[in-house]
Order: C-alpha cells, then sequence, then structure tokens
DNA sequence: TGCTTATATGAATATATATTCACATAAGCA
DNA sequence: TGCTTATGTGAATATATATTCATATAAGCA
C-alpha cells in the first residue's frame, strides 16, 4: 500500500501534466466518503458527551445517560443508535435495562487525540 | 491537567454516588462544542477530497482544485473557506491566483490516521 | 477601454439530521 | 392483572449546511 502520509506542501504544482497526475492518484470514491462517515460520528456535541460519560462510567444504562446529560432517554436513544452502527459502543443487556459501553476502536483513538488537541 | 484517555470501560457503574461524581466531572460544555467542531471539518467528502488533493499536489488554485474534482469553483471556494477558517489551509496569493495549501496542524494528523484506518 | 478569467460571497434551494412527540414493547412489581 | 419504568422507533418539526445562481471585485490582456 503506497504510503499516503500528508505534509504541508513543499511542493509547488500548476502544470497539466501534474493536474493530470493528481487526478490519477485520487482515491476510490468510497475511500473519501468512509474517512467523512468516520469523522461525522463524532461531529455532534451530543454523541461527543455520550461517549466522554461512558469513558468516565465504564457502563451506564441509557436512562443514566440521559439524567447525566439533561436530555430524554429518547433523544439519547436515537444518538445511541448512531454510535452503535459505526461500532462506537457495545450494549449488554440485563432485565429491562441496556447498559451501553465503549467499544474500543479506531475511532476512540481519533476522540483521545483531539481531546488532547482542544485541552493544550 | 487529569489525564483523560479513555479506554473500553471495564469498571461498572450504576449508583448514585457514581451518577454524580461523573456529572462532576464533566467537562466544560466549551470542549465538547471544540471537540464535534473538529471532527466536523473532516465530516463531509468534498472537504476529504479537497484536503487530499493539496496534499498530492502541495499547492493548488481554486480553479485547478475545481477542475479535479469536477465541481464549480464556487462550491468549491466555499468549502474552502471553512478549510480556512479551521486553519486547515493556508492561503499565498500571486497576482489573480490564489493557491491553497495545506497548514500543518492537528487536524491533518486526525486525517492521516483516519485514512489510515479507513485503508487497513 | 472593453473583454476574459479567477475568486469570493449573499441569497435561495435542496438535503441531512437532531430533537420532540406519540406510541409500542418488554420487564419488574403491587 | 394493572401500573410503572426502561428502551426503541417512526413521523413531524426544526435546524444546519452543501450547492447553485447571480453578482461583485480584481487582475491580465487585446
Amino acid at each position: 500500500m503506497k504510503n499516503l502520509q500528508y505534509n504541508c506542501g513543499e511542493r509547488r504544482c500548476v502544470d497539466e501534466t501534474c493536474l493530470a497526475s493528481i487526478k490519477e492518484n485520487m482515491l476510490d470514491e468510497e475511500v473519501f466518503l468512509d474517512i467523512a462517515e468516520t469523522f461525522q460520528v463524532l461531529s455532534e456535541p451530543t454523541r461527543v458527551k455520550i461517549v466522554h460519560v461512558l469513558a468516565e462510567g465504564g457502563e451506564l444504562c441509557v436512562h443514566h445517560i440521559a439524567t447525566i446529560l439533561g436530555m430524554t432517554s429518547s433523544a439519547v436513544s436515537h444518538q445511541l443508535r448512531q454510535l452503535r452502527n459505526m461500532r462506537l459502543v457495545k450494549t449488554r443487556k440485563e432485565a429491562q435495562h441496556v447498559y451501553y459501553s465503549l467499544n474500543d476502536g479506531h475511532i476512540m483513538q481519533l476522540f483521545n487525540q483531539c481531546l488532547e488537541h482542544v485541552q493544550e
């Protein structure tokens, strides 16, 4: 796999040959969609907060998350579905409760890195 | 600064004392907004593509970016404004052209990390 | 000076999506 | 069995935002 680590532009590139070469090096449309989708998960404050409280609480049911955030269970449940679909959280059912917890994955790495940056 | 690296939930937490403690450990609203805003920049395929072509081309004017992506200059310009506002790109004016290039920063680290994950 | 190109931007439109609301299901409990 | 609580979800609403369109400005050029 080609190394695609990106740095700041040191190169200068304006001729037609170069433009054609950039066009050829375009990744599949799907890759761009995947990247956008990944960032999209944490592009919403509510979902960011949910991830944070799960990191703090370890395992929490919908009602508790909603209480902590001061939101309705319904709103939280809708957002949890998205986090579930993106495998950012996992669930454990116990009686009438559904406990949510973080599902270790790539996105948590991004989250941690972003948190560090923001807190600098 | 408190260490806030998050792992999967090994802890179990359901009692009221614990809930109160989580509430106390909530970060400032602004932190959650900052994180969401950071991820928001790359949550859109067009902006992801622009970052990619700038990484390939080094320095490109609006028209060239638009040509490569098959979009109007206007649409690209609108998106570039957002990337500019978030300091993800920088500009250099030369005659009637405005050359855009990546502005090394935190978000590019996130971008590279995400690209790696997606390509696995 | 007039014409073309490059860029930027406000307004309008189209689309995506967060939250609310109403409601359904399932479990515990009196 | 009824009542309450926990969760999930479709539809409606409200809001955010991507793209288009019209237009403005600035630079190069005939």
